[in-house]
DNA sequence: TCGGTTAGTGGACGTATGTTCACCCACGAG
DNA sequence: CTCGTGGGTGAACATACGTCCACTAACCGA
C-alpha cells in the first residue's frame, strides 16, 4: 500500500550503482519515509492530521516510538514536512500542464480532466492539502496558505503569457487566478470523498461548469 | 466570553413566566449549553474538533468528567450537535437577508459588507463550518455538507425569486450558488484568522471583486 | 410531606500517550 | 582491522485518557 518511492531517480539506471549514498542514509530514509508514509495512510482512513499521534504514527511505520525523534522533532514538525511536500506534488502538476501545453479547444474540460486524474494518482497529497488548509493546527494552515499562495501566483503567471484576458491587469488576475485555485481545492475534496472505483464524471462537469462561468466573467471584467 | 443564550424564544415575551420549563430543565439545559461551549471556546483557541477530548471539554465547561453522558453519548454525538446548531445560525442569516430585501444599488458590496459582520459576530459558529467542513471526521463532514447543501438550495430559491438571472435553467443556478457558497465560506476562513481588532476590508474587497467575476459570468451563462 | 427521579460528584479501572534513558550493533572513515 | 558514530531497540516514567460505579442532593409529582 506503501506508494512512496522518493526520488523516482529519473531514467532507472538498472544495476550499475543502486546508488552513490551511503547505505547508512539509504536506511535513514527508509524509515523516515516510512513515518511520512504511515501519517499519510492514516489520514487516508479518515482521520485528520492533528489528532494523529506519535506512537500510532510510529506503530504503523513498523518502528519503536523512540526512533521518531531520530528524524522529527514532534508529530508537528513531521507535518510542516508534509506540506513541503505536498507542495512539491502541486508544482509537479503545474510543470506538467505547461508541459503539455495550452490546448486550444475546449481548453477547460480537458485541463480538469487532467485535474481530476491527477487528484486521484496523488490521492494522499492532496487528501492532505485539501483537509489541513482549513481547520487543522493554525501554523500547518499557515503554512499550506503560504504554498497555496505560491502555486497561485505561479499559475497567475503562465496564464499572463498564454494572454488569454490581455485586459487584465496582474492584480484581477492573481485575484480570479486565487478564485480558480479554490474552487479546484474544493473540488478536489469532492473528488476524494468519492467511493473508491466510482466515476468522478458528474463532478467534473460540476467544475468544468464553475470555470468556466468564472473565465466568462473574467473575460467581461473591467477594472473601475 | 460565553455568548450563549439559547433560544432566542420568538417574540420575546417580556417578564411574566420567566421560564415554563421546570428548574431541573433549566439547570440541565445550562450544562449542555456549558459543553457546548467548551468546545467551540477550545476550537476559538486553534485547536481542531476531533482533537479535543471528553475529559478536555468537561473541564472548560467546568463539570466533571461523568456529567458529560448526562447529555451525549460522547464527543463525536456533540459534533452533531454542534453541526445543527452552526446551521442554524446559517439559516437565521439567510433570514435576515431576505426580511432586509434586495438592495438594488451596488448589492454584492453591501451583501458581502452584511456577511463579513455576521462571521465575525458569529465567529464560534463560523469557525467549526468552515474548519470541519473539509478534514473533520467523514461522519461530521458529511454532516455539514448536507445542511450546507441545503443552504445553498434555499439561496438558489431566493435568487430564483429575484429573477436576476431569468435565463438560467434551474440546474444551471444551483450549479452557481454553489460556487458563490463556497466562494463565501472560504473568505470566512480568511477573516477568521485575521488578528482580532484587525479591519477586513481588503478581505472584503477581494470577496466583492470574485462574486462580480462570478455574477457576471452567470449573466453570459447559456446552457449548450 | 414523602419518595422516586436524575443531574452532578468522586474515586477507581485499564489503557494510551509523549518522553527519557541506557543499550545494541551495523556501517564506514581512519 | 579498529573504533566512533548514529539509527533502531526495549523498558520505564508520569500523565492523560475514556468509561464504569456507587453515591449525594436537589427537584417535583403524589
Amino acid at each position: 500500500m506503501s506508494v512512496r518511492s522518493r526520488q523516482p531517480s529519473g531514467p532507472e539506471i538498472p544495476e550499475s550503482e543502486e546508488e552513490v549514498l551511503p547505505a547508512r542514509g539509504q536506511r535513514k530514509q527508509r524509515t523516515r519515509d516510512a513515518l511520512i508514509d504511515a501519517a499519510l495512510q492514516l489520514m487516508n482512513e479518515g482521520r485528520s492530521f492533528n489528532s494523529l499521534g506519535l506512537r500510532e504514527i510510529t506503530r504503523v511505520a513498523g518502528v519503536v516510538p523512540t526512533s521518531f525523534y531520530r528524524h522529527f522533532r514532534d508529530t508537528h514538525e513531521l507535518g510542516l514536512v508534509l506540506v513541503e511536500e505536498s507542495a512539491l506534488t502541486l508544482r509537479r502538476m503545474l510543470r506538467e500542464a505547461r508541459r503539455a501545453g495550452a490546448p486550444v479547444k475546449d481548453m477547460i474540460r480537458r485541463s480538469v480532466q487532467v485535474y481530476a486524474a491527477f487528484v486521484l494518482s496523488n490521492r494522499l497529497h492532496f487528501l492532505f492539502i485539501a483537509g489541513e488548509r482549513t481547520g487543522g493546527s493554525p501554523v500547518i494552515r499557515g503554512a499550506i496558505r503560504n504554498e497555496v499562495d505560491q502555486f497561485t501566483a505561479e499559475l497567475t503567471q503562465d496564464l499572463r503569457h498564454l494572454v488569454i484576458f490581455p485586459q487584465l491587469t496582474p492584480d484581477s488576475l492573481q485575484m480570479i487566478c486565487s478564485l480558480v485555485v479554490s474552487t479546484m481545492l474544493n473540488a478536489a475534496t469532492d473528488i476524494l470523498d468519492l467511493p473508491p472505483g466510482d466515476v468522478a464524471l458528474p463532478l467534473e462537469d460540476n467544475l468544468v461548469h464553475q470555470l468556466r462561468v468564472i473565465f466568462l466573467g473574467a473575460q467581461l471584467w473591467r477594472d473601475e
